[in-house]
DNA sequence: CTTCTGACA
DNA sequence: TGTCAGAA
């Protein structure tokens, strides 16, 4: 029973398990099919930081909406690329008096709930 | 005890 | 995807 070393922020692979619901096969698997790509320790275990939970929990919400893995791969994709976007506008001075201007309407709730935490 | 890889009654 | 084996 539960006798993980987590702390730092990064998992093995059971904790994994039970903050995302999935299975350690299914974790693995989807390694496999290039979702995700956790580093590994010099005795080759996994280790998840707290972005590849998030991650793995996106996948999970997608996959048990009866996404495949393929449309799956491609909305990770997208959403991480908007993410960084979002970053390097935030962190360029970009934001600064005309915010909502430079920014689609569609992104616009995620990018004034960022702003808020700075 | 937990995790890893490979394989399939 | 589950699960078992054999090793780490």
């Amino acid at each position: 029973m539960a006798a993980y070393t987590s702390l730092k922020g990064i998992y093995p692979i059971g904790m994994v398990e039970e903050k995302t619901g999935l299975t350690s096969r299914q974790i693995r698997y989807y390694e496999n099919m290039g979702l995700i790509s956790p580093i590994r320790t010099q005795g080759k275990q996994r280790r998840y930081t707290e972005k590849d939970v998030i991650r793995l929990t996106r996948i999970k919400y997608l996959k048990d909406n009866g996404f495949d893995l393929k449309s799956i791969r491609e909305k990770i994709e997208l959403l991480e690329k908007s993410t960084k976007d979002l970053d390097l506008m935030i962190n360029s001075g970009a934001t600064q008096g005309r915010l909502t201007s430079l920014y689609p309407v569609s992104n616009r709730a995620l990018l004034m709930k960022l702003l808020e935490k700075n």
